[in-house]
DNA sequence: CTTGACATCGAACGCATGTTCAGGTATTAT
DNA sequence: ATAATACCTGAACATGCGTTCGATGTCAAG
């Protein structure tokens, strides 16, 4: 009895094999033999295998390097991510100086505790990955700039900063580290809240003001309000 | 002439591998053999490098499947890291009804462009990836829950919530959209915006309430000032 | 009924790849 | 000096694994 195409495209058993081979790379971390997909999915010969294989390929579903042990995988959307680990290096928080990245230090141990996870596909397409760093942000001071506390601050070294970009600083008139929106006027600093409704402050060219990183990405993990 | 071990536990060579391994398996998605190996990091001979393999096993920077071709991975901080695509379903905005998400449509086609890869060690471990769905927020009439145009709410479908949680809910009375935390209290609803600067809102039981969702995580991209 | 496209099987072939071994040469400890 | 240890070589071996091919069965079109 001959099994019929169902969804035009994918048959049922094209279906399983990509879920299978899916499914082994995420548990073993790299691709299944032929053999191994048959014997999975119940089909007797390699050479079947091989022919559900070619029209996947064809299909766009998979890729191949051919003559290459376990040389497939899935493309698209369930195909594996690209991601940055990036070392949260401690708090920011108003009235604390903000944690320095030690040069030569390196943060990426497989601490995944201290670091956060991003995917690259959102992060500014260049962005290399070195120079990032994360702060967790202590305190509901950074609330003008939209962020509050418990949020994560993904944060790109700079000690020079452009206008309009969002920039950590370290405030020595106030002794105060901020997260503002930054803007160099005729002889003076703008530090302009985030939040529309909130006034700028401003600071004397003369005066001095560290900074410290630009903000490039703000993740909060939403949990019940502590009330 | 003898090559030392320079830092203590990891010699040149034993990085160079490590390194390759983790280059070779970023580009080709599948690992490499020992013999590619070898070619990479000039050793002539396999079993130099199954040398070096056994002892980067043994001090835990890889893994190997013995016997099974290109059946090793690097553990530890750069190992890949398990992503979840959360489809966008389109935007929230105050005067506009939330975007229904319709059952039985797969969401999860390849289109990276309507859509968020979140690294599953920053959502609740238990969470399953299904019914994960993400707005795009337009405007600024969210900004009392600390959420700002552009910004992307990473929501849980849920048509009622627990006390403390913070919900997409849809208002009939005010024809209005909102993110808010959620309350019930003796004979009203409270919803609590999350900057705690201002003032929740109220609702009475007999009026209806149309909980959308449960928000468990907000990204935000930041990019310059629009000023 | 014949033809041909499609699906499947089993077996054979041969290169790819991990494993093992019998030596080598330095460097260091005894 | 001798022994021990770490590093390296080359080759042989066994098997993992992709490829190919001939044969069989089913179904729809001509």
């Amino acid at each position: 009895m001959m099994m019929v195409r169902k969804s035009k495209g994918l048959g049922e058993r094209h279906q399983k094999i990509l879920d299978f081979i899916q499914e082994y790379q995420h548990t073993y971390k790299h691709p299944p033999s032929i053999r191994e997909i048959g014997e999975n999915c119940d089909i007797s010969s390699t050479s079947v295998v091989n022919y559900y294989l070619d029209q996947l390929e064809k299909n766009g579903y998979i890729e191949r390097d051919r003559k290459i042990s376990r040389g497939l995988r899935v493309t698209g959307a369930n195909a594996s991510v690209d991601t940055l680990r990036i070392p949260i290096l401690g708090p920011i928080a108003a009235g604390f100086p903000l944690p320095e990245l030690q040069p030569g230090v390196n943060y990426l141990t497989d601490n995944e505790a201290h670091a956060v996870d991003v995917a690259r596909n959102l992060l500014p397409s260049k962005e290399k990955g070195t120079d990032l760093y994360a702060l967790e942000v202590k305190g509901e001071s950074m609330i003008d700039a939209m962020i509050n506390d418990g949020d994560i601050v993904v944060m790109k070294r700079a000690d020079e900063a452009r206008n309009g970009e969002m920039v950590a600083v370290w405030l020595p008139r106030d002794n105060e580290a901020t997260l503002k929106y930054f803007f160099k006027e005729k002889d003076r600093y703008r530090l302009q809240p985030a939040n529309p409704t909130m006034k700028p402050i401003y600071i004397n060219r003369d005066e001095p003001l560290e900074i410290k990183g630009k903000v490039i990405m703000v993740i909060r993990k939403v949990e019940s309000y502590a009330a």
